[in-house]
DNA sequence: TCTTGACCTTCCCATCATGGGAAGGTCCAT
DNA sequence: ATGGACCTTCCCATGATGGGAAGGTCAAGA
């Protein structure tokens, strides 16, 4: 299977599929005499699972742990679970900052007239709103 | 105010009131004969507008135009409460999506002994579940 | 007045997963 | 043999943020 046949056959578009080669996540199983990749089952595996834990909102750093523990046969289910715990904890985190967003800014709209008026506590807020004690930390490779 | 008096009154990063300034959101208000930044009331009032702003999770897109009607005297509410009831959809529908993957999760993880053995019901899954139906578009201006 | 250290300036680079696109080579069906 | 659909590598951009270098400025103390 060279590079098309393998993004129709795992919906990991071909650019992505370098990339994973290129940082040692997945490389193809071999190079055809003109260079192409060639991909076999294995790695057409190892990509749906890649785009599935990606759906699941791991971060590449923790996809890595993943597949590595996928490809050890012997792996304790003890460090996937952990790996799969810890994931889920950042997720509730995560869904708590945002949720006490759209907390305050649901009451703030409740209490904006959005009518013709210029006068907006919407804006009152913001211009002296204190923001939350805790900045809310970076998390890289989580983009929405 | 120069631009460290600018941060500290503001707890804006230096770096980022730079930035602000590149790209025309917040310019100074003039520049000293040697060239450094200068800020006043306003200025320092608007950096604050976008801390509180980029703390409730809007975009710096959305800042960009809260800041042009907070800005605008004769601005009607109506605007205003548009982009903040739009976010709150927003980030309602990402709640939501993050909601599933952490319910998903933890099913999965009820499911994996989590002791020394290989089985384990999160790489099963992984290896065979379907990714849902919207792969889920990117979102910029919003990393976390 | 000179020195020193704490500022300021601009410019470049990196992040991370992803896509766009160019220039050039390959493969297959007509 | 030609054309089109593929493949390759390489470079660039994203968005908000920080790191750091090289060089100019300012203020306080000797």
């Amino acid at each position: 299977m060279n590079i098309g046949q393998a993004s129709k056959a795992t919906g990991v578009t071909a650019k992505m599929i370098r990339y994973y080669d290129e940082i040692d996540l997945v490389r193809p199983a071999s190079r055809t005499d003109s260079n192409y990749r060639e991909y076999d089952d294995r790695q057409i595996n190892e990509l749906r699972f890649i785009k599935r834990a990606r759906s699941l909102g791991f971060s590449m750093d923790e996809i890595t742990q993943l597949l590595s523990l996928w490809r050890d046969r012997g792996r304790p289910s003890r460090e996937v679970k952990a790996i799969a715990d810890h994931h889920v904890a950042d997720l509730d985190a995560r869904i708590a900052e945002m949720q006490a967003m759209a907390d305050t800014l649901r009451h703030l709209s409740h209490c904006c007239a959005g009518d013709d008026r210029p006068n907006c506590p919407i804006l009152t807020d913001l211009t002296e709103g204190k923001e939350p004690s805790e900045p809310a930390r970076r998390r890289p490779s989580f983009n929405r």
